[in-house]
DNA sequence: GCATCCATGTAACCAGTTACATGATTTG
DNA sequence: CAAATCATGTAACTGGTTACATGGATGC
């Protein structure tokens, strides 16, 4: 989850985690709060997985360089390139995706679906829909509105079942609640397959998967992916 | 959050942990899909800390027996209690709420309102309403009103900033649907203003808590609240 | 030179999950 | 008696959180 948001930023451009943090708030907004505590041990297991890699930030690609807000930023890091050349720094490190991470982008925004798809990660995924082709994109709509409509007649079906005036405005304002964003994802269902006419995949990710060997399996471990024992050698390709 | 809605369901009656599974579920739905695996902890730290206690559900607390649904339920109980009376049995631990218990409801259910207010809580903090006194579930409702609002301020200054058409859409329907949630709140409000002139706390639990001596703290420790050597020798009973 | 902000990181904890182990009872 | 269901429980793991430790840079 907190994984595929900030690869989702990082497409983007290269980002050091304190900036990562302040997009993931307020750009990806849904994440709400998340904190330096499971981001940096995030980074880390992306880093370890090869998904991720610090880069020197150099004027390097094009004019990307964060900026936002902190003006202060640039100078410290003029300083800290100045002051210590090429590395030891440690000072801001800022990390750009790697084609192994593009990858595991790939795989982790069509993944999981089957199952609980919690809100949260839809979410996530559809304020990263550009990156998924037309079908996935319907697929993931289309999943999201049956959940949704189970949960509505779940709702329906249990109005009548409680007696607590509380209870029964709660479950009742819920499923008008869970009845709206049905609506919107048919609209967006329909706006979906009106907009765009199917089989044309320009900046899709999910062509980048390129075998089903699983990438994601190296997140797992806790804090490295190798060294533990024979098994998952071979990723590190 | 789980000890609170067991408690609350609890208060109403004697039940056994997979039934209260069942109605954690579906009676108070919003504590969405709980399972064993935290129930029963749950269970076993609420009797450690002698909120809750195993009673031996006979006819004693009237009526009230369980008797949903499954009709091989009740016929399973008496015949274990046939077969080994009082004790030893092992099957069907019925749970019943204890003083202590009431207390400690009492305080989950206005406990830590200052903060985070996740949604789930306030849900079920709403579910369970009735058993706060007026000016508290005002209280309660002032708190998500003032939480809903400052989301909505959130999202829509968000607005403009993104680019993104999905991103952008999603932002837009999420404004909606908080601004709906907070118009619901506040007819919530009126109406609890207007339904019952300020005063009167029949049933009101918060009347139970009658120090400040924190019944909570003794949820906290792994296992056991005391003892802490001779390991929970008294949970084999 | 001290407070403050930017930035990275670790550790302990938290509330839950899945998967598994166990056993008692019912029913076909 | 075997399979299904009811019921309780444990262990390992998940995906986060808060609080804390550190340290460089900057502004005053």
């Amino acid at each position: 989850m907190l994984e595929l948001a900030i690869l989702g930023l990082l497409k983007e451009q290269d980002l050091h985690g304190y900036e990562l943090k302040r997009r993931l708030v307020d750009q990806l907004g849904l994440v709400s709060g998340t904190s330096f505590g499971s981001l940096y041990p995030a980074l880390a297991r992306l880093e370890a997985a090869k998904a991720v890699k610090s880069v020197e930030s150099r004027s390097g690609t094009a004019g990307t360089v964060p900026h936002t807000g902190s003006l202060g930023g640039e100078i410290a890091a003029f300083r800290a390139r100045k002051s210590s050349g090429a590395e030891g720094s440690r000072r801001r490190k800022v990390y750009g995706i790697t084609p192994l991470g593009e990858e595991l982008f790939a795989e982790l925004l069509i993944a999981g679906n089957g199952s609980s798809e919690d809100g949260r990660l839809f979410n996530l995924k559809l304020a990263l829909a550009r990156y998924l082709p037309a079908d996935a994109r319907i697929g993931l709509l289309e999943r999201r509105r049956q959940h949704l409509a189970e949960k509505v007649a779940r709702l329906r079906s249990r109005l009548d079942s409680v007696r607590d005036r509380y209870a029964f405005s709660l479950i009742e304002h819920d499923r008008e609640s869970a009845q709206s964003d049905l609506d919107w994802i048919d609209r967006m269902i329909i706006s979906e397959r009106a907009g765009r006419p199917p089989g044309g995949a320009s900046e899709s990710a999910a062509e980048l998967v390129s075998s089903d060997a699983p990438a994601i399996a190296i997140l797992r471990s806790p804090t490295n992916a190798f060294t533990t024992s024979p098994e998952q050698k071979e990723h590190e390709q």
